[in-house]
DNA sequence: TTTCTCTTTAGAATAATTCTAATTATCACT
DNA sequence: AGTGATAATTAGAATTATTCTAAAGAGAAA
């Protein structure tokens, strides 16, 4: 495969990797994330689920959601108070929020990038990931 | 003066500049914040002010962080869902955020790791601020 | 003083999330 | 296929942090 995302396959392997299950809820709550990937809340998620899952539950989705997490299939992003915000971009990313819009947007990270914020660690400083966050305002083009 | 922050008469100055009056409550709030930098939650400030204001409120504490934060004279600090910390550490800094221990150490950001951070931002989008937070465990020294 | 605005206060309300207990589904074994 | 063990889902209650509301208090200005 080409792409950083994964089949339906795949994601039972990963989840199996856990001692796990692949579920309809947690394929079709993978699936949602992938198909709009604009950094939908739980509540927007269970929004899109629905057509789908008739009965699913407000809580089902965020177990699904949680799990996914917990498999590295997903990153959970926080805004301030905001809910959670859920993305399945995997390459190392930082996130910036337009308060105009209330937009999130994906920023690539070079890893020299990536390497130079880490160096700003004192010894004994153990870092397993480090989260940026811009704030303000993006133009027209990046609606 | 030489250090960061501001006498009680500056706080006064400041929060006259936005059209604010300086009120014990803010005061004590502010004196607290500086004295145990440890980023407490409001919950914490709080308690801390009790001693010095007994019939103050939880409500007056969030307004008084609140009034501090828009005054540039204290940053609000998110961890995941966590409650928010406030710090009045104005220098440019990351957070490091002990897994263990639940502390949050002030990590400082040199101006050209700032700058390099900010390069990773494309045309048209415009940040007025940046959050950097890393996520791991710091070693006995750092406690 | 009187008035006007700002601030504080207590308690109610809200929003997002987590918990609980009961049901349902799936798996491993026979 | 049947049975028990385990995992997952569900609805609704509970929790947590925070914000809102309306009334009372305090300070500056007229």
């Amino acid at each position: 495969m080409s792409t950083a995302t994964i089949t339906s396959d795949a994601l039972a392997q990963k989840l199996a990797d856990s001692g796990l299950r692949a579920t309809p809820q947690r394929e079709v709550v993978y699936s949602v994330l992938l198909k709009k990937r604009d950094h939908p809340t739980a509540d927007e998620v269970f929004a899109r689920v629905k057509p789908d899952l008739p009965t699913i539950s407000l809580a089902t989705v965020y177990n699904c959601l949680e799990t996914l997490v917990q498999c590295d299939l997903v990153r959970a992003v926080n805004f301030e108070r905001g809910p959670t915000r859920y993305c399945p971009n995997l390459q190392p990313h930082a996130h910036f929020h337009d308060e105009q819009t209330g937009k999130t947007h994906d920023i690539d990270l070079p890893p020299e990038v990536l390497e130079k914020v880490s160096s700003v660690l004192p010894r004994g400083y153990d870092a397993k990931s480090v989260e940026i966050i811009f704030r303000g305002k993006a133009t027209k083009a990046h609606n």
